[in-house]
This record gives structure tokens, C-alpha cells and sequence, in this order.
DNA sequence: GCCACTAGTGTCAGGAATGATACCATGCCG
DNA sequence: CGGCATGGTATCATTCCTGACACTAGTGGC
């Protein structure tokens, strides 16, 4: 459900840049993996809890896609009720420079961001 | 034609991150951003050239938007025939380390990013 | 006159991304 | 037995993104 991946990264010298961005450009990825930066370990409902207008769909599809690109991954305890709980893999953790460079950007230059359309 | 844009930053604690994202999150930005960074000034035909693989009427759109956001600035030469220079704004010129952070990553990294659907 | 060049714009269409809603299994609690 | 909790799925609809293609203006060159 991603857009499509780059798999020759030669197109350009700045496709990494691209490629990267197609890991976590899902519209709530960056937010995911930021919470887990975050917490450690989060069980399906804690993120739910902390991005409520992610509908829970949304919210499975872009976990599956981290775990299938090895950013996460997936514990399921058999418990009754199900537990599972999400942390970040090696790979996944490797990302923390980048959201972190984003936050920061985001945090000094947020009034950039503002006067646009309604949003969340 | 940007994603919705957040208004109050105040959605969640990472939400800055999203919003910094949805700043060059479209499918070539990021891209754009990178080859400004290399070359400091670009018209429209050498954008052309370095990204073949984007249509006109993209690459317009995505320099357009990152206009209206104060990222880069187009500079119109009333010449024969037409020259338009783009480059990065001050703000632009902020994003590098971010820039620069995916694009590190993506270089060390981009075995992950292997044996996934056809791309460019 | 005819063609080329640059930097676009307009229109249309297909597919992907996203959202709303309803539904499921299991076992505990009362 | 009924209801609740968790972590999902399934289905459908819609909206958004992206691409293909054609077209434009003004001038220079042949």
C-alpha cells in the first residue's frame, strides 16, 4: 500500500534521500515511530490512545508496513485479552538521528507551518 | 494539493514531525530540496534533466508548493525565451541538516531499502 | 512562413491512499 | 448468560495524488 519503492537506487545521486522518505512518508509513520522513540514499547491500544484520529485501520496498516520495511516489530503475547506489544528493531532504531531532525526542524520553524489549511 | 495541513500544533507531542514532513513529504520534494542544496540556483529545464522521470506538470506543481511554503523562491527573467531560476529560501536553507540526516541514512542504509516493487 | 526553444498550463483519467463502519474471537467478571 | 476488553479484519466509498498528453506565448533563426 506504500507508493512504489525505488529498488535500483541509482535514478539520481539524491534518490536515497527519496528511498528513505518512502520508508516512513506514510501519513502517520513518522508519528509511530517518533512515540516509540518515545516510550520503548507500545501496545496497540497505547497508540491508539495517543493518535486518536488515526482510525484503527490506518493504524494496523502503516504498523504491518514498518514491520514488513524491519523498522518494528511485532510481539503477540496469547493472552487473554490479546496483547501485542511494538518496539523498534536495530534497523528502526538507526532512524532516531532523522526524526530527531525533523522534531527539531518542526519545533524551531513551527510558525512556517501555520495559516495553512484545517488539519488536525 | 498538499496533504491537510496541522494548524494547531498541538495534536500530539510528536506532531511537529508530521508537520515538518507534510513540508516536503510530496513525491519529489525532498528531491528538489537535495539538488538545490548541490547546485544553490536551478531553472526549471536543468530540474528537467536531473529528474527525468518527472513529468512537467509535476515538477511544477511540487516547486509551486514549495514556494507557497516559504521554501524556495522563483525568480521570472523577462527574457526570450523565459528563464526562471529557482533557489532556497533562508528557511529552505534550514532544512539541510534534515536534508542531510535522510540522505545519510540512505546511504548507509540502503540495503533495507532492496527487493521491493518495481521503481524507478 | 515555419520551426524551435523555454517554462509552463489545462484537461482528463486511473489508481493509490485514506476513512467510516461493522464485524470477529476469546476468556473473565458478575 | 450478557457484557466488556483487546487487537484486530472485511468491505465499501471517497478523496487525493499522480501521470499522459496536448496546448500556449514570444522571439530568433533559416
Amino acid at each position: 500500500m506504500p507508493r512504489i519503492r525505488h529498488t535500483t537506487l541509482t535514478c539520481s545521486p539524491g534518490c536515497t534521500v527519496e528511498a528513505t522518505l518512502e520508508l516512513f512518508g506514510g501519513k502517520w509513520k513518522a508519528l509511530i515511530l517518533y512515540h516509540l522513540f518515545e516510550d520503548g514499547v507500545l501496545r496497540f491500544g497505547e497508540f491508539r490512545r495517543r493518535m486518536p484520529n488515526v482510525t484503527q485501520r490506518m493504524l494496523t496498516n502503516q504498523l504491518r508496513e514498518l514491520e514488513a520495511d524491519g523498522l518494528i516489530s511485532r510481539t503477540v503475547f496469547p493472552e487473554v485479552p490479546p496483547r501485542v506489544e511494538y518496539e523498534l528493531t536495530d534497523l528502526g532504531k538507526t532512524l532516531k538521528p532523522v526524526i530527531q531532525a525533523l522534531k527539531k526542524w518542526g519545533d524551531r520553524y513551527a510558525h512556517a507551518l501555520q495559516g495553512r489549511e484545517t488539519g488536525t
